[in-house]
DNA sequence: CGCCCCTATGCATAAAAATACACTATCATG
DNA sequence: CATGATAGTGTATTTTTATGCATAGGGGCG
């Protein structure tokens, strides 16, 4: 199947020299032998997942693969399976997990765009939650702990 | 200028959702105040270096490609390319960055060796920089606001 | 063989992004 | 204050990319 060999091409092209288009990526195409359109080397472009930057098009770099996002649980079934206990000092809350789980527990958090998290760090068992002032800092202390309860 | 607080803007929306046009995170953008026309983000785009692939807009990662890459890149640099945004809670900042830079950019800023700077802490996508007082954080927050824009 | 289904592709065109040009506001300077 | 340089932007247009539709070439199978 030439398709295959295609996209081989234009990987090897894509990683070796600065592509502005997908008419110049043709017209490389061409010179090695593969005489497609555009169309065809849009569908390929995004079969191959490339990217494409201010220096052209790209690798899928370190990133790229699955595409995973969205529903993921509640915050509050989050924390009642992986949250152990709140502490507060002044303007921080410490928020204990289980092992482990300290990082999805903090992304959870982060995703509710609470107006009393300034930011959240997480290490492998703790949190570490930073609140705008101690008022609000013990407000979400208290929410934090019913939810977990 | 509005065109500063618009970059940020941008930085934040492209980093959090999947914006697959310009003409959406034009909707995206009008829906927080800013009303700019499609050309305007087409230079707005390039100004930020963002590129896009298959999910869409997404900043600048750890692409491996391209050809600038000389010494170590400075600090404003570091946060010209990951910063997102800071935020101040009495003596402390929380300055978030796009996923998986944290490390890095507090690496960068204790480097600096910034008599504002007590110490720093990095999770995934964010840093928690203690300072000696709140008067020395907000001096550091400007400078790094003005960084990151 | 004749028929159906499926993949790859081209052509024409729609949709999206980049850009040429013009206008405005700002700012430093003579 | 006039003047000229400059940055930021919008409008209209061009260039680039994506896609709807149709066709060609393989299999598989009755």
């Amino acid at each position: 199947m030439a398709k295959h060999d295609r996209h081989n091409a234009i990987r090897e092209l894509v990683a070796s020299a600065a592509i502005a288009s997908q008419d110049e990526l043709r017209r490389k195409l061409v010179r090695r032998g593969f005489d497609v359109t555009q169309a065809t080397l849009s569908r390929d472009i995004h079969e191959l997942s490339l990217y494409k930057g201010p220096n052209g098009y790209a690798m899928p770099n370190g990133n790229g693969n699955g595409d995973h996002e969205d529903d993921l649980p509640s915050i509050r079934e989050v924390l009642g399976g992986f949250g152990l206990k709140v502490k507060q000092a002044q303007n921080q809350l410490v928020l204990v997990t289980t092992a482990g789980s300290a990082q999805p527990v903090a992304l959870g958090i982060d995703h509710e765009d609470w107006d009393e998290v300034v930011g959240t760090i997480a290490g492998d068992d703790t949190v570490l939650i930073i609140c705008p002032d101690m008022k609000r800092a013990s407000r979400l202390r208290e929410r934090l702990d019913e939810m977990i309860g």
